[in-house]
RNA sequence: GGGUAGUUAGCUCAGCGGAAGAGCACAUCCCUUACAAGGAUGGGGUCGCAGGUUCGAGCCCUGCACUACCCACCA
């Protein structure tokens, strides 16, 4: 085999070419097998609005990275692609585009706005996908679904009529969050609170005089919203409040509006806010909303859902937009005298998660879904186990959102999504068109999955499909089944297995759910209520939840900002593998991430690294003419053999414990010392010792270990750098034993290590000779002793033992410490002109006459000095502590003993030398 | 108002009961035949504050202070 490799890594050429191969070679195909395990993923599907963002790439490496180490773990691994059509958002974008153009959707209508939300999903809907596979991600194409595509589809309307049909389906006129702006009713989570300092404005209100009353009298409200005052039906107070006690059986006159409205007392007030004295506005308020149910107070709209002011605000208000009336309503009152006091209020306003327009509490007709029973369910499976969260602190956020949820608003007025498959009879009579008429027929609502083509009751065949779609987030959470062919369980039954298993009950539940936080409830929580409720059983086991990307000072990334890095961009310029690297070693569990330029860079520079290892490896390994037994074990191994096979072992033990745990930045970290750290910096300079002998048997030793941890190492770092790693390991993979007859990487095994094999006493050992390595480096460099020149080095070891180890690795010590002379004498004493260090163990001279700056090595060895003599305060100030000798375990006595004993040779001997320094 | 997490080297973060760590940045030397996107060496930290538990505490407990995020019908 010819080596023919470049110097420095260039992504752009490998990543071409491996997507295709892989994806060709159906890498990524999974089918139900029996006797075979599943591993199954469904991926968070991204709006097909989407185009990848940082959030993404994270999330998908880290769901590659489990797919791809399952798949080397010998599971059928499955990871379903699939977009999400993403409602109100896609929506708008659409009509954005239509704007553009100087259209409406309403000019358009409902069909030919329907025809143009899928003609524009078929243009660009499926960017993001594309990006998934620049990204290198193990999906499974051919299961591509779409929330709205027929199996889906199908699912959600099954769902809608399940549900409805065991009553926890209901519709109802209710004060529900509304984007004016949007034109839509929003579920509760859908609606993102902000702290703002708003104004809290007092108002006087008169009450009507008594008879013989003389003075006119107040009462004073607080509010932060003027505008709806054109809407109070009511005043309360709080029942215990004494100083409204008086006033009982009151009426109040509405200022601007001149209506009487009675004073109530309600529990709801609280008596130290404000002036203890509410304006109440059942049309307006969800509080007002409770408070006019329990004391019969009508409501009076004011504001309609374009966020106008209604007629029935007044003739001098109709018409406005809400803040210009409570512009106009503030100037009113105040110009009556009406306005007591204005003061600032901080305080939280709700803004649509779509458009981040001021949501509007509007009383509307809409669907709702019961929740208490399915978050019931859904809290008792994180309960007992059954779904687990890593991290584990996610645990109590999901318990509490879900103890303390409300009824879910399903139904949204816009054009792109499901259609609620509710029909109206209209009756006989032709031309009723609106929501209320149609409620108002007299048949009852027909619930079909097709259209009905006449009433069931009065055979009326004028019937009219409720107008609303289903939250886009119905349809998201009966995604881990919905993507299987739910409800229809035989559907997919056999597909290529031709052993009668369907996707459904092989694949469900899946395995893990890979997601951020932050659609913890607005996703997660949801598909545990649906899983549990239309399948009986969890979705998932296993929620692995990851942190947010930020930038670098810590806020989210986001466009408005302008701090978004593209991973597109970062692909282009550092790699793929190298995106996918840094975005893994920040990803722990649960920790939001600060992402900026510096970690791609190291990245990049760890991946050529890899890439320059993997090519030394390969040059010298070329042109050996393996016979059968090249395998590492054949020849009795060094002492760098032995460690660095230890540490390999504990490397292959720790990266996979850390996956299996979803701990991916321990996973890479541990990858990256390994093989930098101990494989590069030490195991490869120390075998090229062997390398450069003329004992091919030698070099046959040392490369067969080379190549063989390089080919482990290769396998264990491909599920986070898949691309870079496949390249190397095709140029590799025919000098190594374990590869068997895989074609590819992804094909082959995860490396296994015995556990009992760590040779402790191998890296004690090397331990040693690493000390002495450094301790002679860091003369050397504090001397300035040129790298090239070979020195003189005199050890003196305090022990047989100690001798044994210098005399065993000596080759070591004249290699990596440049040393041109080595003498080992226990007896030797410092010559003069030299530099001194004292490890544990041994003392080593460096004789630099004429190199050495005696003041230079006087400061370094009193700085040692000192060191030392700090050391031996620590201990001494430990071993004079009775209770720490008495209750301490043996074992850290002694080995407290040790450090003092060290120590303290130590600062003896460097006193000596600084003596006779002078 | 409630909850959760965080506060360790200039920056980004590991460590979570027994001598303060890494990467980046910085300084010195080196283009040594895998790699200058590299190598060797070095400087730099009363581990947010105050108590407590322990022979021993970044590490466990209790307060407090900031910071971030989440939840909430604070008119």
């Amino acid at each position: 085999m010819k080596v023919e490799i470049e110097k420095v890594y260039e992504p752009s050429k490998t990543e071409s070419k491996w997507y295709k191969k892989w994806k060709d070679g159906g890498f990524f195909r999974s089918r139900p097998e029996a006797g075979k395990k599943p591993f199954t993923i469904v991926i968070p599907p991204p709006n097909v609005t989407g185009s990848l963002h940082m959030g993404h790439a994270l999330n998908n490496t880290l769901q590659d990275i489990i797919i791809r180490f399952k798949k080397m773990r010998n599971f059928n691994a499955l990871w379903v692609p699939g977009t999400d059509h993403g409602g109100i958002a896609t929506q708008n974008v659409v009509e954005k585009l239509l704007k553009a153009e100087g259209k409406d959707r309403h000019a358009l209508g409902r069909e030919k706005f329907i025809e143009r939300m899928w003609q524009w999903r078929a243009e660009s809907g499926d960017t993001i996908l594309n990006q998934l596979t620049r990204l290198g991600c193990a999906l499974d194409w051919e299961r591509t679904r779409f929330t709205m595509d027929e199996t889906c589809s199908r699912a959600v309307l099954a769902a809608f009529i399940e549900l409805f049909n065991r009553g926890l389906i209901y519709r109802g006129k209710r004060l529900v969050n509304w984007c004016p702006r949007c034109h839509t009713a929003l579920a509760d989570i859908e609606v993102e609170h902000e702290e703002e300092i708003g104004k809290l404005w007092h108002i006087k209100y008169p009450i009507e005089k008594a008879k013989g009353d003389k003075k006119e009298k107040f009462l004073v409200v607080a509010t932060t919203r003027p505008e709806t005052m054109l809407g109070d039906t009511g005043v309360a107070v709080n029942p215990e409040d004494k100083r409204y006690k008086k006033l009982k059986g009151s009426k109040i006159l509405l200022p601007l509006v001149g209506r009487e409205i009675p004073l109530v007392y309600d529990d709801a007030v609280d008596m130290t806010f404000g002036t203890g004295a509410v304006k109440v506005t059942p049309a307006h308020d969800p509080t007002d909303f409770e408070i006019a149910a329990r004391h019969k107070l009508p409501h009076v709209v004011v504001i309609d859902f374009h966020g106008r002011m209604t007629e029935d605000a007044g003739a001098d208000y109709k018409g406005l937009d809400r803040y210009e009336a409570r512009k106009k309503v503030l100037h009113d009152l105040e110009a009556r005298g009406l306005l007591l006091e204005t003061v600032d209020h901080p305080h939280s306003i709700g803004h649509c998660y779509r458009c981040n327009s001021v949501v509007e509490p509007l009383v509307s007709e809409q669907w709702f879904l019961k929740v208490e029973e399915m978050s019931r369910k859904a809290m008792k499976a994180a309960e007992d186990g059954r779904i687990k969260f890593y991290p584990e602190s996610w645990r109590k956020p999901y318990m509490m959102w879900l103890e303390n949820l409300r009824d879910w608003c399903i139904s949204r007025q816009i054009w792109w999504g499901h259609r609620i498959p509710v029909y109206y009879c209209r009756g006989k009579e032709q031309g009723a068109s609106s929501k209320e008429e149609m409620k108002q027929s007299a048949c009852p609502p027909i619930v079909s999955a097709e259209p009905p083509k006449k009433c069931p009751k009065c055979g009326g065949t004028n019937i009219e499909q409720d107008p609303d779609v289903l939250d886009t987030w119905f349809s998201s959470a009966l995604w881990p089944f919905s993507v299987f062919g739910w409800p229809d369980k035989g559907r997919g039954k056999g597909q290529g297995s031709g052993e009668g298993l369907n996707d459904l009950e092989y694949y469900y539940p899946t395995s893990v759910l890979v997601t951020g936080h932050e659609i913890l409830y607005l996703w997660v929580a949801r598909m545990v209520q649906m899983g549990l409720t239309f399948m009986g059983d969890i979705p998932f086991s296993e929620v692995f939840i990851h942190g947010i990307v930020r930038d670098k000072s810590g806020k989210k990334m986001s466009k408005s900002l302008g701090n978004v890095i593209d991973p597109l961009g970062v692909m282009e310029k550092y790699g793929t593998d190298a995106l996918r690297f840094a975005l893994t070693q920040s990803a722990a569990p649960g920790r939001d991430m600060q992402l900026s330029e510096d970690s791609f860079v190291s990245a990049r520079n760890f991946a050529n690294k890899i890439w320059n290892a993997s090519r030394f490896v390969m040059m010298n390994v070329e042109g050996i003419v393996w016979d059968e037994n090249h395998i590492m074990t054949v020849w009795p191994m060094e002492l760098a053999d032995r460690w660095i096979l230890s540490e390999y072992r504990k490397t292959v033990r720790d990266v996979t414990k850390a996956i299996e745990n979803y701990d991916m930045d321990v996973a890479a970290r541990t990858l990256y010392e390994f093989f930098w750290s101990k494989y590069c910096d030490w195991y490869i300079e120390l075998a090229k010792i062997r390398i450069g002998s003329d004992d091919l048997k030698q070099r046959k030793a040392a490369l067969s270990i080379l190549i063989e941890l390089l080919a482990g190492t290769l396998r264990m770092l491909s599920p986070v750098m898949p691309y870079l790693t496949e390249e190397l390991w095709q140029s590799i993979r025919g000098f190594v034993k374990h590869t068997g007859s895989s074609e590819n990487i992804m094909l082959s095994s995860w490396p296994e290590a015995d556990e009992s094999k760590i040779d402790q006493q191998a890296l004690d050992e090397m331990a040693l000779v690493q000390q002495v390595i450094t301790s002679v480096r860091t003369i050397r460099s504090e001397m300035n002793v040129p790298p090239g020149k070979g020195i003189t080095v005199t050890v003196k070891p305090h022990s047989d033992e100690k001798r044994k180890v210098i005399e065993r690795n000596g080759s070591y010590l004249q290699c990596l410490a440049k040393i041109e002379t080595m003498e080992i004498n226990s007896k030797a004493s410092r010559p003069k002109q030299s530099a001194l260090a004292v490890i544990s163990g041994y003392e080593i001279f460096v004789p630099l006459s004429g190199l050495i700056d005696l003041n230079k090595e006087k400061t370094r060895l009193e700085k040692e000095l000192t060191g030392a003599r700090q050391e031996i305060e620590r201990c001494n100030q430990k071993l004079g502590n009775e209770s720490f000798v008495t209750r301490a375990p043996a074992a850290e006595v002694d080995k407290i003993k040790q450090r003092l004993g060290d120590a303290q040779l130590k600062s003896e001997r460097i006193a000596v030398s600084l003596q006779n320094l002078g």
